[in-house]
RNA sequence: GGGCCGGUAGCUCAGUUGGUUAGAGCGCACGCCUGAUAAGCGUGAGGUCGGCAGUUCAAAUCUGCCCCGGCCCA
């Protein structure tokens, strides 16, 4: 062994990395403050240097370290001891910076490169990003980065959604104010002014987010939703749809704020539901013609009675006519007879009980009829209100014959048994049912447009003149008057409460919200339903089951898209009507087109800008300025203005294929879109389905059929499916416990606690109940102990985000009392910090920690264990699960699978470091050349075709976006370099001199290093870079690109792939994992060798090719001799079983196959062993009979007969021979000798090559042995001296089995 | 209430067209190694495959119902 390389080896963390400093990755190379190297005088021998290092739980340890002769020049830059990814993340992205490295991953491909065509969803930057918005950024950013390595050329414009109603509602929550009055009183344009400059709020915190990921996205071109040039496409695409008549004017249900007359978006809907008490009545529709029989419907809404238009029934069940008879028999008073006109009552037949036990009367049942012969019954409606002008009118059907326009029974199939009486009252106005079931009833008429949507109720929430007596007065406020009115009038059956969940505005929790019809634009999308099935049939859908699932469902109950808003910013729908005659309607498509018409149309805005230079021109195509545009019609003459509404801001969002680049009206934007449509890739998490997934495939159906490609003169007609021809849909990111994250309820993990530093900030409190603080110790709830991924009583620095008061090192503990995000700190630690209690107390509130003054918060951070840094975070989503399931995210579970993969790399390429180092390797250098691959050992060949494997595999697995799949395949590759190859090679590396043998491992491991960093580098952008950097470009080597992002992605190389090693290497290691387990069971340690190991294999071919391996069985397996027998050698310890193979078997036999395989249990498995061997055919008895079966039926397994020590696997079965000879014992018992030792060396803290005196004494045969190994002793232990003698005080005593060892080590010159 | 997805070891997850000993990693226990050492490595224990019923010679896998969680929609 050579000890001086050894030294060697440690010395490179104690010295500052020399020629690191005058690299740009100089930063990585030196070490953080809390590992700084420091001089103390006095201490240490001559030419020693003591290096102070910090441990984790705060231990200090002094290590002594030797200088030692290096190689004059080594090619690489040591590896920093310390497991800071952070750290050298932040160095790189410096290097990209100043290297242009993405500016030149975007153009080196040259401009002839096929295109991989990438859609950035747009985010919107007015709130913060969050871990969900880490997920969809790892996963965008990894396709691209490894296409661009395939020589693709991947333009990756950003983009940014900056419309809708999530940026009113903030800048309403800013001004204080709610409503589209209070907007409008505001005054519209300083509202849309306060919109943009909301929009942006959160930019740079975005812009930091996606640096620091490595996610490679141009930001400075990004599309923005609300620019000139991007609302001008988006009209141009209405446009198209109002040319191809598929833009119309309807009725859409929404719930609706009336004192605010705005709708509610169902996202505020779900904040504001309350459990409240609704009156619950049963009114009679008497018939038309039979006015003694009545209808009984059930509402909660007795104010929609005045606009009922309907009664609807289910036309597959049954409804009896009833008679109310006795009271029935019970407890209490009997129930008053209710007032009624009518004498029977029809319900449903399975509700007749439930009301009749209500009314506490019996119903006697008259008749049966089935639903549908109801279906058209005329009724007198419950009010006059519009039947007094409508009674009598009849409505043409298309299909011949007329109908009464109301007030029939109608067949609907969404009227349920569940509650009520299995007959609705419908108010086309009201409820989205009662629309629909009345959009119904139009599309059956000749003129749909000639009926009239009867609703008595005004868009401020109050009763219309036609409501007589209720006129003006707010609806809800009108219940009880009207069940009075119908009481007194011999309509009312039965009157109760009913509790249930109502949704009030969440912004004024007085108000309940009405659901209501308001006028609005819709988009025919019903007309292209079949061409978006086709188009989605087409869509490579990760998950699948999106295709026909989620996505297909959707698609084919697909109504029609309701486009408008009536909101204030957003893009203005771009139909002007005109003023004379409403069915004059045109829809420019550009500000060039209206001023064509109107050249004065701008001069308003022009005004004002002169006036204000700041005014954003992007303004000029948004309200309130656009609403001034008038065109003169083109049709009449006389004026047109602008609809008031604006759109739906997915609609924007969906434009994008195109509207980014201002297609078709930007020049040069034709060519640019038809470079890139369609995508071959996006990606976004599931709630997208019907947001930016739908929008998309549906506006590029509607928009894109083959005609309109045409006209448009792309270079080709595109098929399906456009605009996007793979999407991966994404999981949603949750805590550790599997729940959303909510920043309310604190079990949030920022980003940055996995990015940059372990630290959450906590409101101060000075007690709880019996629970006061003692000095030096923090409290805090156990979620946010396990959140920062701490064990209790982990020392941490708490300190003030201001930078006042001290800083403090406290241990930290749970406290169950406790709420998150407070810490419960003693009094004299809180004044050392000067703070102050949360003035919120025990009651605050997560959200509440960072709006408190800066003394009543403070940072806990766990300084001791740095954060585990972007790489890590973005293996995470890719390794933890498949992108499309939820994943748990928490600091510990990323932590878990760093260590899997990038420590365990980090570990491997250290390791070639310090070696490749001290022999001075040089990549590429003729006199250190390796030998060709196939003439190397067999253990480079294996890793070679392992390598080769890998790359075919993660490529594969790329190919088909696979990405769990493609870094479970890195992570099985990285195992194989770690556990088998540099294990199984350490003697190879540290063998004295510079052989072939050691060239060959050194460029094999190199090679090996190289291609996994290009392989990962898609993954982990920074620590493949750092690899690539270091290993290529630092050391020169031969055609070593700027960047490994600029490389090429590494193909698999078939001639490297050796199968059958790749096979038998398997065999070896599951042999000597059989073996161990032997050991084990046998409690065998492998510290005791044993004379010889025998295998049976099970495949005859697997035994030559496996005694290649034997040497290497024999060293894992700790044994003198290897035997390998072919399958079928007889063994004492081994038997044979026979086995049905069921899959060949099952089919012929059938039920038979159980008898069969009870039978080949019971039969003497070496007999039939022996038949199937000889006429390859065996003869079992089952049932009575002699049953053939042909080796294809049958499995064979060896099995380790019981009472040895053996163990069977798939490939056969291995014994140990277990019989310890005296010499075997001896030689066991030096093992044991040198490793109690060598524990001691360790415990002692001894430098690697330091020599000691060794004094050892023990029993009689200890003493014996030792002496026998004197030799061994001495350099295994670096004793310079071994002397049996008493080893005095500090002696160390060993019971080794029966013997006793006792020794002592000297230190030399102590 | 409806639709979709998921429920497999203490935890995180695999599990090919149904084929009989259900896997991996982590954690845990025991052990190895001590020249990658803040590392590396082995073995083991641990499972009514959410529950019930059905189809089948055979079910984690197919069917139905139910329970739990998530998302979307009402």
């Amino acid at each position: 062994m050579d000890l001086q390389r050894a030294a060697a080896g440690r010395r490179v963390r104690g010295e500052p990395a020399q020629r690191a400093a005058a690299l740009p990755l100089s930063d990585a190379g030196r070490r953080p403050p809390r590992a700084r190297a420091q001089k103390r005088p006095g201490t240490g021998a001559p030419g020693h240097r003591r290096v102070w290092r910090a441990l984790p739980g705060g231990r200090d340890a002094w290590y002594t370290l030797r200088p030692r002769p290096m190689t004059a020049d080594p090619a690489f830059r040591p590896v920093p001891q310390e497991l800071d990814f952070p750290r050298y993340e932040r160095a790189i992205l410096e290097l990209w910076r100043q290297r242009g490295i993405f500016e030149a991953s975007l153009e080196h491909r040259g401009p002839s490169a096929p295109h991989f065509v990438f859609y950035e969803g747009p985010p919107t930057a007015n709130g913060v990003p969050h871990n969900g918005h880490v997920l969809t950024r790892v996963v965008k950013d990894l396709f691209p980065r490894y296409q661009s390595m395939r020589g693709k050329r991947v333009l990756r414009k950003g983009g940014w959604d900056t419309h809708g109603l999530p940026v009113e509602v903030e800048v309403e929550k800013e001004l204080r104010i709610h409503g589209k009055a209070a907007i409008e009183a505001y005054g519209v344009e300083p509202f849309v002014a306060r919109c943009i400059e909301s929009v942006f709020r959160y930019t740079s915190e975005w812009e930091r987010l996606t640096e620091r990921l490595g996610f490679w996205v141009s930001l400075p071109d990004a599309y923005v939703t609300y620019h000139k040039s991007y609302v001008q496409s988006v009209w141009w695409a209405l446009g198209e749809l109002f040319r191809k008549g598929l833009l119309y004017q309807g009725h859409k249900v929404v719930w609706w704020w009336a004192q605010g007359g705005t709708a509610l978006s169902s996202a505020e809907v779900g904040l504001g539901y309350k459990t409240v008490d609704d009156p619950s009545v049963y009114i009679a529709f008497p018939l038309r013609d039979e006015p003694s029989a009545a209808l009984v419907v059930w509402t909660t809404t007795p104010w929609t009675l005045p606009s009922n238009g309907y009664a609807a029934v289910k036309p597959s069940v049954d409804y009896d006519r009833v008679r109310i008879g006795e009271p029935l028999a019970r407890k209490g008073k009997p129930a008053a007879l209710p007032e009624l006109g009518a004498q029977t009552l029809i319900v449903a037949s399975q509700l007749r009980a439930a009301l009749s036990e209500k009314l506490g009367r019996e119903l006697l049942v008259e008749s049966t009829v089935k639903g549908e012969a109801l279906v058209g019954l005329e009724y007198c409606p419950p009010f006059d209100t519009f039947s007094q002008r409508l009674g009598g009118q009849r409505t043409k059907l298309r299909a011949g014959g007329e109908v009464a326009t109301y007030w029939r029974v109608l067949g609907a199939d969404f009227v349920t048994l569940d509650t009520g009486t299995g007959i609705v009252h419908i108010a086309p106005a009201f409820g989205e049912d009662d629309h629909e079931a009345h959009k119904a009833e139009l599309a059956r008429y000749a003129d749909p447009l000639a009926v009239e949507l009867i609703c008595a109720v005004d868009p401020d929430g109050s009763f219309r003149s036609e409501a007589g007596p209720y006129a003006g007065r707010w609806v809800k406020d009108c219940d009880r008057d009207i069940i009075a009115e119908l009481a007194a009038r011999g309509l009312l059956v039965l009157q109760e409460l009913y509790r249930h969940d109502y949704p009030f505005c969440w912004r004024a929790e007085q108000d309940p919200l009405i659901q209501m019809a308001r006028p609005a634009w819709f988009i025919r999308t019903t007309a292209v339903v079949e061409q978006a099935l086709a188009n989605n049939a087409r869509v490579g859908w990760l998950p699948e089951h999106i295709r026909e699932g989620r996505f297909g469902d959707f698609l084919r109950n697909n109504v029609d898209w309701a486009l408008s808003r009536e909101r204030f910013w957003g893009t203005p729908l771009n139909v002007w009507i005109c003023s004379r005659d409403g069915e004059h309607r045109h829809a420019p498509t550009s500000v060039d087109e209206i001023l064509a018409l109107n050249p004065d149309a701008f001069a308003h805005f022009r005004a004002a800008q002169a006036k204000d230079p700041s005014l954003n021109e992007h303004l000029i195509v948004h309200k309130p300025w656009i609403d001034q545009v008038t065109l003169p019609c083109p049709t009449c003459g006389a004026v047109m203005r602008r609809v008031p509404e604006v759109i739906d801001c997915w609609f924007d969002s969906g434009c994008m294929p195109f509207a980014q680049w201002g297609f078709p009206q930007e020049p040069g934007s034709r060519e640019r879109f038809d470079d890139a449509f369609p995508a071959d890739f996006i990606s976004e998490a599931i709630d997208q389905t019907r947001g930016w997934f739908y929008s998309l495939l549906m506006i590029s159906t509607l928009v894109f059929d083959a005609e309109t490609q045409e006209r448009l003169g792309l270079a080709s007609v595109r098929e399906f499916p456009h605009p996007y021809k793979s999407c991966i849909v994404l999981g949603h990111v949750g805590d550790k416990e599997g729940k959303k994250e909510s920043k309310s309820r604190g079990n949030y993990t920022p980003p940055e606690i996995i990015l940059d530093r372990v630290r959450m900030e906590f409101g101060v409190l000075e007690g709880v109940k019996d629970a006061h603080g003692t000095d030096g110790v923090a409290l805090i709830a156990r979620e946010d102990l396990e959140g920062m991924d701490l064990a209790e009583g982990a020392r941490v620095a708490v300190y003030r985000g201001d930078g006042g008061g001290q800083r403090l090192e406290l241990a930290v503990r749970a406290e169950k009392k406790l709420p998150r995000r407070v810490v419960l700190l003693s009094a004299g630690d809180r004044e050392r910090l000067g703070a102050r209690p949360i003035t919120t107390g025990l009651g605050t509130q997560p959200v509440e920690v960072p709006r408190a003054p800066a003394r009543e918060r403070v940072f806990l951070e766990d300084e001791s264990t740095p954060a585990p840094g972007a790489d890590a975070f973005r293996w995470f989503f890719y390794a933890a699960s498949p992108p499309w399931s939820n994943t748990r995210h928490s600091l510990g579970n990323v932590r878990l699978l760093q260590k899997d993969f990038l420590v365990k790399l980090r570990n491997v390429y250290s390791f070639f470091v310090i070696y490749a180092n001290i022999d001075g390797y040089r990549p590429g250098s003729a006199e250190q050349a390796p030998r060709p691959p196939s003439e190397r050992a067999l253990l480079d060949r294996w890793m070679l075709s392992e390598l080769n494997l890998a790359a075919r595999d993660v490529g594969r697995a790329l190919d088909g976006y696979q990405v769990y799949d493609a870094a479970q395949r890195l992570l099985a590759l990285v195992e194989g370099v770690s556990n088998w190859y540099v294990r199984r090679s350490r003697a190879r590396f540290w063998a004295p001199g510079f052989e072939q043998d050691k060239r060959d491992a050194l460029a094999t491991l190199y090679e090996v290093l190289v291609v996994a960093a290009k392989l990962s580098a898609p993954f982990v952008p920074f620590f493949s870079e750092e690899v690539y950097q270091n290993l290529v470009v630092e050391a020169g080597a031969a055609g070593a690109k700027p960047s490994v992002h600029l490389e090429d992605f590494p193909e698999c190389d078939e001639s490297r792939i050796d199968a059958g090693l790749v096979r038998e290497m398997a065999a070896v290691r599951e042999i000597v994992s059989l073996g161990l387990g032997v050991r084990t069971q046998s409690r065998l340690r492998v510290r005791q060798p044993l004379s010889r190991v025998d295998v049976v294999f099970n495949d005859r071919e697997l035994r030559p090719r496996v005694a290649l391996h034997s040497p290497l069985i024999a060293e894992e397996l700790n044994v003198h001799e290897v035997v390998l027998h072919d399958p079928g050698h007889e063994l004492d310890a081994v038997s044979f079983k026979l086995k049905p193979n069921f899959r060949t078997l099952g089919p012929r036999l059938g039920g038979q196959v159980q008898a069969v395989k009870k039978a080949l249990e019971a039969a003497d498995g070496g007999a039939l062993f022996a038949q199937l061997s000889q006429h390859g055919r065996a003869v079992v008895e089952v049932d009575g009979a002699p049953l053939e079966l042909s080796s294809e039926e049958l499995e064979v397994a060896v099995a380790a007969a019981e009472g040895y020590a053996a163990n069977a696997g798939a490939v056969g079965v291995v014994v140990l021979h277990t019989t310890l000879s005296e010499a075997l014992v001896d030689e066991g018992l030096l093992r044991e000798i040198v490793s109690r030792v060598q524990a001691a060396r360790k415990e002692l803290n001894l430098g690697f090559t330091e020599r000691v005196l060794l004094r050892v004494d023990g029993s009689e045969r200890v003493v014996r042995v030792a002496r026998a190994g004197q030799a061994h002793l001495t350099s295994e232990c670096l004793a310079s001296d071994v002397r049996f003698e008493q080893p005095g005080a500090e002696a160390r005593a060993h019971e080794l089995g029966a013997e006793t060892l006792r020794f002592s080590i000297g230190r030399l010159g102590s």
